[in-house]
DNA sequence: AGAAAATTTGCAACTTAGTTGCAAATTCGG
DNA sequence: CCGAATTTGCAACTAAGTTGCAAATTTTCT
């Protein structure tokens, strides 16, 4: 149902009120389906046939951005991370899980961290975020 | 007394078996003097006269890592981000606060968050690490 | 539909963080 | 002080991300 996906995407950027263009529901298709936070280059690859210059999948993933439909996610590698924020809350985005031996990264979807509490005086916490290593079933 | 800064990073390689050199006393002097991670950039400069390669400094960074006498930071930002372990238990380092509106960071330390437990079968946590958004005292 | 206005795209050139190979210099252990 | 082991600087490189601008596409207006 691919042509679903794409009615989808095309609904997301409608109502975003953002310019429904090939590139961004493409990338948008991609990030639908991801089950992890991508690289542009792994975006890139994803993207298959419909081939676009590097910097248009930045400049689209940025405007997804501004208007919040997607996150950067905090990885321990050099490149930046994106995903969909739509498994994330007001306050916090779901945990990220990273496995020590095989590399490989999990959203862990589903649970919701208790918020932490401002311990000094005059913080305002307003959105925190997880990264947990460890061995993945894979690999323990 | 800034020998004494000297004496302990002297200690602290000594101990940690790694050769005691100019760079890396240094460098661990400025990390030991720092309240919040730093970039190789940042590092260099607060070397002040004693200047180094850009490339010793990431060097010895990664040799600081390698003993685990470092870490290295979850900032949002493109360039990495040190600052030495010592605030940080086996299963977690201190929670970071970055201010939204400002951009300057903190390192929450005396403040140990729960360990989050692994919810889905098969996942081990051995670490975890948290980064906070909001207002700091400052700004809100 | 057709035209004008607004926005996005590709390209090429650029910036910056971090890496690598190698020869010269430094550190350490005896 | 000597020799082996390690670190350093340099120069060249890689890779991620950015910028300006003209051409192409999407939307809006009539
Ligand atoms: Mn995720
Ligand atoms: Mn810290
Ligand atoms: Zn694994
Ligand atoms: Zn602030």
């Amino acid at each position: 149902m691919r042509r679903d996906l794409d009615l989808q995407a095309r609904q997301i950027l409608k109502t975003a009120k953002l310019y429904c263009t090939a590139g961004r529901v493409a990338v948008l298709r991609v990030l639908l389906r991801a089950d992890k936070p991508l690289r542009q280059d792994q975006i890139a690859k994803r993207l298959g046939k419909k081939r676009f210059n590097k910097v248009t999948i930045y400049r689209t993933l940025e405007s997804l951005l501004r208007v919040g439909l997607v996150h950067k996610a905090f990885m321990a590698e050099r490149a930046w991370h994106f995903e969909l924020a739509h498994n994330c809350s007001e306050t916090q985005c779901h945990p990220h899980f990273t496995c020590t031996k095989c590399g490989s990264t999990h959203c862990l979807t589903g649970m919701s961290l208790p918020m932490v509490k401002s311990p000094h005086k005059g913080f305002h916490i307003h959105r925190q975020q997880t990264r947990l290593e460890g061995l993945c079933p894979a690999c323990a």
